[in-house]
DNA sequence: TTGTACGCGTTATCAG
DNA sequence: CTGATAACGCGTACAA
């Protein structure tokens, strides 16, 4: 900024008001200055900026996998959201490890943004973050809670899904419906799987534990735990499968396997009307929880304080097929 | 820092000392500033230090769009590599808005990251780029090259990729095969659709304009689309897809027409095994994508002058059974 | 309308 | 080993 005063022969203020768009700088000066800046290439730093007004203008959002389609589309309607208030997203992921995670977490906190958007990993203590809470940005959870700290949470009815999805299997004819359950993710998996049982009482049908099989989400586990459900003497004839990527392997083990039984799975995911039948989904709508916790955050930035507050957004089933065979 | 000095009761640059891991300080004095740090809450200020040091140990990616599974895996293998080099990785995202998307991209270089790794918006200039590359930091397009500047660049080999998925279809006993084209991306459409002019040309076939046709890539352009083309006198018994955009939005209208010819897509794509048939695809491998440009990037911030440099990666072609499908 | 001077929170230098 | 002090680049009272 000096050097762009000096070259156009003006203070630094008169500078920092052109660059700023402050009103009260003369048509001549103006001029001046912009084309010293273009002359220069000159560009006002963003840290000293901030130093100085503490604001950045920017959200964080920290997930855990940002390679996750239920991620990215929910960063993309962050930033959607966001940007209608001029605000920049900037996005970072941390990886399976708990320890890495909070690292990243660290790292972007020290960037003192002016929120924060988190999804939890499960493993990790965010306790923490309670003094942050009081002194520093706003920051807002999503799809589950965070372990150690209370803050705004933006997630699903998990178990009203699931039991609809039970509803679904029994309304088709269904008495013995599996529940494959996937185990990283323990908040949402055993929401799911609350919700399974409910549905199963709330039908009037006996809760089996040998039915329901917590399982990693690779094919191979999947492949082994449904060979050991349809070797027993009385086998499933329905499926519920509690997230998406439980879906997709429990697909691709079944083809393997040459069963084809009724299925519907927590979680839409792209293609499943391509499936051979196509796949019946309980929906989130990453969108509407996305925009939910910007609007959430930006409450807090603009000011509300005031108790955690937490939003449980519905679940939509759609029925493509998979959910409506009878059974044999 | 002056508040955990003064608790401390030791001099401000102790207690920078130890914020930094610097070696020098006292065991007693260390733990005393910790002491200091733990009470206080302090966290050390990242735009105070970046404006000392000129220096943020983190690097930006801007993407035209998050959500596409591409770049998402792109992303996670940028963080990954870019971990390792103890380096954050802040993502950005465009829109489909050219100028929203340099919006953005001004954005994130005011924040003077180490270094960038871009995705260009087919639609914007970016000659304002080639006096940051003077000065600024140094920056590495991915995908595609920019308009308006020459940088390094880090793609795949569209030509032969497309090539080879002709000559995989001719192998197959095919004659007429139609191109499906994307619009959205010229530049990797353009040079993909040459590439299935090459491999026409090596198999000795003729190159039929009529058989060439560029879709938006929603399943009702597709299905016009197709709808033509198996409704002219010689039909294709085979078709090439020049993205995995395309080529879903093509299975989709294919299922809807009843139709089920041979296809190879370009772009692999999650499930494309629980197609019926299973999707052949020419795979890109987004991994090795990313990390050449997180490593061509460290060669910048470590120094490396020269030329732009251009690295372009070789694809592969999976054959699952809708590529091996025999003429009728 | 314009310019001067100070401070934001760090780190680097230098003297002790 | 320690502490005082001068920058880093900007915004903003305040004075002119």
């Amino acid at each position: 900024m000096k050097d762009v005063a000096a070259h156009a022969g003006v203070g630094l203020s008169t500078v920092s008001r052109v660059v700023a768009g402050s009103p009260g700088v003369s048509l001549e000066k103006t001029q001046a200055v912009e084309d010293a800046i273009a002359a220069l290439g000159f560009r006002r730093n963003d840290f000293a900026r901030t130093l100085r007004t503490g604001a950045t203008h920017t959200i964080g959002v920290v997930v855990t996998r940002i390679s996750d389609p239920f991620y990215a589309t929910l960063i993309g309607a962050i930033e959607r959201r966001a940007q209608e208030h001029q605000m920049l997203v900037l996005v970072a992921s941390g990886t399976d490890d708990p320890d890495e995670g909070v690292r990243v977490l660290q790292r972007v906190l020290s960037r003192q943004l002016d929120g924060l958007i988190l999804v939890a990993h499960e493993d990790a203590d965010y306790g923490f973050l309670a003094q942050e809470q009081r002194a520093g940005a706003p920051f807002v959870f999503v799809d589950r809670p965070p372990r150690g700290v209370d803050a705004d949470l933006v997630m699903v009815d998990n178990e009203n899904g699931a039991a609809a999805a039970v509803a679904h299997l029994v309304a088709a004819g269904h008495q013995r419906i599996a529940c494959i359950a996937h185990v990283s993710g323990r908040f949402t998996s055993e929401r799911r799987q609350a919700g399974y049982r409910a549905g199963l009482r709330a039908a009037g049908l006996p809760v089996d534990p040998a039915l329901i099989v917590e399982v990693e989400d690779d094919v191979d586990a999947c492949a082994t735990a449904l060979r050991a459900l349809f070797a027993a003497d009385a086998p499933p004839t329905a499926l519920f499968t509690t997230n998406s990527r439980t879906t997709t392997a429990v697909l691709q083990a079944l083809r393997a396997l040459g069963e084809a039984p009724a299925l519907v799975g927590f979680d839409d995911f792209a293609l499943a009307n391509l499936m051979t039948p196509p796949t019946t989904t309980v929906a989130q709508d990453p969108t509407a929880i996305g925009e939910a916790a910007v609007d959430l955050l930006f409450e807090r930035i603009a000011g509300a304080a005031g108790q955690p507050r937490r939003i449980e957004l519905g679940t939509r089933i759609i029925p493509r097929g998979s959910g409506e065979i009878a059974p044999r």
